[in-house]
DNA sequence: CGTTCGATGCACT
DNA sequence: GTGCATCGAACGT
């Protein structure tokens, strides 16, 4: 079933430990593809220098002011869009970075948006920008809500997984804090493979 | 396996 | 004009 906005309406901490083992589902015109949560990374308010919400409200950041439960896209690095789910109440600006997961439905859809050749399964969705191009999330996807959009987040009651908890990753500022959480022992987790062992 | 480096668009100062 | 919540190719070990 697809989470509910109850769920998102926590400590972005609880919702990003408990998004791992979830499953992230994009439906669109060419078909409906989705995979298991496997390592998000958590944002927390201005005071976190990392957040987008640090220099305080603007256009771009709007979605982290609104209620949970929405997507926030975004264009990084002119390249690629990364997707959050916007957690806390409406007012604390705070989501949750979606890094990576298992596929699980439409391998092929995902890979023929990757357009690469020779890609093992476990590497479709292995990274932020690598998961928003295989799942076909642009930012026309952004502000759509998770509860109930053609982006969303459903409960398939798959085993609890162990989290190891580590800092995040690709950042100048806000080394210290260990806001990344990632499925121990997955294949599909980013970073260098040792990390993974 | 690891490191380096260019590509690329937009929000923000 | 500057700086990214990145990726993958190229090349060294």
């Amino acid at each position: 079933m697809t989470l509910r906005r109850s769920f998102y309406a926590r400590p972005t901490l609880e919702v990003a430990r408990d998004l791992i083992g979830k499953v992230l589902v994009h439906e669109t015109r060419a078909g409906l593809a989705s995979g298991v949560i496997v390592e998000v990374e958590a944002y927390i308010g201005e005071s976190d220098p990392a957040c987008h919400a640090a220099p305080g409200p603007t256009a771009r950041n709007a979605p982290l002011y609104g209620p949970p439960g929405f997507a926030y896209v975004y264009l990084n690095y002119g390249i690629h869009c990364l997707v959050n789910a916007v957690t806390e109440p409406k007012g604390s600006p705070a989501a949750v970075l979606i890094r990576a997961l298992e596929p699980t439905e439409g391998i092929a859809l995902m890979r023929k948006r990757r357009g690469r050749s020779g890609v093992p399964v476990h590497d479709l969705c292995r990274g932020p920008g690598n998961l928003t191009r295989a799942l076909g999330i642009t930012l026309a996807d952004n502000r759509l809500d998770l509860t109930k959009s053609t982006l969303r987040i459903e409960d398939h009651g798959g085993p609890s997984r162990p989290v190891a908890f580590s800092r995040r990753i690709g950042l100048n500022v806000g080394v210290e804090a260990e806001w990344r959480m990632a499925a121990i022992g997955s294949p599909a987790v980013s970073g260098p493979r040792s990390r993974t062992r």
